[in-house]
DNA sequence: CATGAATGAGAGTTCATTCAT
DNA sequence: GATGAATGAACTCTCATTCAT
């Protein structure tokens, strides 16, 4: 496979990314994406044999862009706000249509998928070594960092489902986040 | 409808749930129902015209059912205990088949659903009254019962995700609700 | 599947026999045949399941017209002559288009199916019988009769497949007939 | 068409042949002998424009091929069975792959085709000629020496039908082999 | 009310064939 | 000559939905 195309299945990612924001993930059919991408039936399954096989690769394009910087140089209050401030943009950004899919995509197809929770063990040990350090400087009071660290991430996972299933507004979860920050003994001011 | 048909309905919505439980939401045809229930096709027809619409009537049956005793004459840190090991076993429970199928449910058919809304509000009511009463009595520290009650909702909900995502351990549960009961001071004996 | 069901059986693999004899085994697909029958693409999915499915309806049900009386009460020269007639006629009869299609089939599905091998069979079991009342009635002789039978069931084979094949006049096969009637001691008059 | 035209001709008349043995003459795909080749699809489109164009080609090189030494200093007795054992393999050894998709082919193109029809004829000369002289040296007993060298390779034809629909032990050929042999006055010592 | 045969739109998939490079 | 990406027609199969009985 060539240099041109892996550029054409950049493409097709690309307008998949669009079609399964728009539609979900169960109701994308190899048609939908046929359609956004102007391309022939048969030319797509040069690239994907299915919708399965593209939504992954969305996924696998999204994990390399969504790296963030580490700021290590922060202090631990503050490095800790903005992991969760990263979350909640998550949580709260509607433009973020995808997440519907990944869902979806991730009831559908149960727990023989680590595309997903690859996400969850970085954030995991991530926030961890926040607490720790905070810890370990004074800044925070927590006697089990990486309990915390996981409460902290279901809690933030919750939100996320419920800000997909209901509305959820900012304040709550600022609300949250203060209350999160609360609990290891930090106050924003 | 008639006295029959309404048994005739609760009849199609039981065997109904079986099947959900079985293929998750999505996957399930009206085919699939009509063999479960060993009706005719058109028959199924009379009383439901959707998947959508049978799985929402075992939503609203399910939730008749699961109205649990409020015991609220017992202390609030054994109120709360007694609610939270409900949760986890919700949580661990792999019988509660249904639950993919609700979320796969939750995410396709996204916010404008009330449905299952409903159950979230009616815990978080019931966990910030344990919380206000346990301040009440002094058996617990909490400064904002009704974000603490949204709080653990909110972690449970993430370990409920997260349950039927990838496997969580009933230690990982009982690990989170002891942090949680220390969050407001409480400890497990 | 009621009464009427059999009937629309009956007429789907009555329509698919023509369809199969025009177009050979593999040539055809469920288009044709559900275009043959003047039914809908997915009623023809109700009945048979392949083409594969169909042929094998078609040649059960050719199997049983088949049957050609025994008339066990001739003398066996003419009980053989009337078998080696009726061969004639499989063989000679350009009408049997269906013909090239049970080759393909054969060849298609190798030697896991009995459906065609049946034939052979029976064939085998009524012309030794043949033989050897011909040889106890001194009418025959032959000192092996099942394996001439099997030789003249071969060389009809060979018959067969050669008209499919070329074209074979019936002079030739007349002229085999009383070839294979004198290896056993019979003339024709 | 230069000389390394030819060469590349060759290649692929080669590489098909395995394919075509492999999975029979209906099944095989232009991309099943272009993968088999390893060469482009429209490369493939220079030499040839269809299966059949390449099965065809397949057929005249093994035409080339098979030819057979014609023994004619041996005893008639020894050059039959000779004859007979050359054909008892071409029927026996499985390693013939290529000729389930012969006649696959025979049965898909007809009569129309002649290319096969050649060998039959030319064993029959062979065949009939072995019979005239056995008789006119009075080693063999025949009235009618072609109608009985069309018998032998009708039964032949048969032979090896049978051996690709059915399974054909070595035991039942050698019988018919001998059985064959008897109708000419002959036995196996 | 109830049946279940029938429909037809539409999804997935494969392949011969073309054509710009 | 040679490549292989691209096309689009054709095929299989499934399902929600209807309708005569």
């Amino acid at each position: 496979m060539g240099d041109k195309s892996i550029q054409k299945k950049r493409y097709i990612v690309e307008k998949a990314a669009e079609v399964f924001g728009k539609k979900g993930y169960k109701n994308v059919t190899m048609k939908d994406i046929v359609e956004a991408c102007e391309i022939s039936r048969g030319g797509l399954y040069l690239y994907f044999n299915s919708t399965k096989e593209i939504f992954e690769a969305v996924l696998e394009s999204r994990r390399l862009i969504s790296k963030t910087e580490d700021s290590s140089d922060m202090q631990p209050g503050d490095r800790l706000l903005a992991f969760l401030e990263e979350k909640k943009q998550e949580i709260v950004s509607s433009s973020d249509y995808l997440r519907v899919a990944i869902y979806e995509y991730m009831f559908a197809h149960g727990e023989q998928d680590s595309m997903v929770a690859g996400d969850f063990d970085a954030d995991l040990q991530r926030l961890e070594e926040i607490i720790e350090d905070g810890v370990a400087s004074d800044w925070m009071v927590c006697e089990a960092p990486r309990i915390a660290a996981y409460n902290m991430l279901y809690a933030l996972e919750g939100l996320k489902v419920s800000a997909q299933t209901g509305i959820i507004s900012e304040e709550r979860v600022d609300e949250q986040i203060e209350y999160m920050m609360g609990t290891i003994g930090l106050a924003l001011e």
